[in-house]
DNA sequence: GCCAACGTTGGC
DNA sequence: GCCAACGTTGGC
């Protein structure tokens, strides 16, 4: 059982996106670390899902879990997709997605702000200078952290 | 809107 | 293989 992180901007898709779906495939990831993650997802994996690019309200929306391993991205071989990608072959396929189940939406989001005065998650990776990594693993401590913080009545 | 961090591209 | 230029991410 592993913990992850993924990050998302709201206004294209965020966790109410995925309430409404139920399930979706996270695609259009263009980075090789990030995809590395992507690849090691297995099924039954918590994902918590992070809301980036908000103003004053960076965080942590709500949480999500793994349905299905990684397949190839459907869209890198899609000449119309953003996430086209001229170089991938069919039988080498360069972009993985795993698909992810909706969860639940917290009660309370656990801001990028409560994150970083949180002694227990001063080691996240996410909160590492500069990480711009949109998968990121999250240890089972920090995960148990975050629900905590998710859970609490302020 | 600004800008630091940092990944990618491409010339040499 | 080096590195400058460029593009993107994401906090503020």
């Amino acid at each position: 059982m592993n913990y992850w992180l993924v990050k998302t901007e709201p206004s294209l898709y965020s966790i109410t996106n995925l309430k409404l779906d139920k399930v979706t495939l996270w695609d259009m990831v263009r980075n090789y670390q990030a995809r590395n993650f992507l690849k090691s997802m297995e099924v039954a994996d918590f994902v918590l899902l992070y809301h980036s690019n908000v103003t004053d309200a960076n965080g942590v929306y709500g949480l999500a879990q793994v349905k299905k391993v990684a397949i190839p991205d459907p869209t890198q071989f899609d000449r119309k997709s953003e996430g086209f990608d001229s170089g991938s072959a069919h039988d080498a396929p360069r972009w993985w997605s795993p698909t992810i189940g909706f969860k639940e939406i917290f009660q309370n989001p656990v801001l990028l702000h409560d994150l970083k005065k949180d002694s227990r998650l001063k080691q996240m990776q996410l909160l590492k200078r500069g990480n711009r990594l949109s998968v990121l693993p999250v240890s089972e401590t920090e995960f148990n952290v975050i629900i905590l913080l998710a859970k609490e009545t302020r």
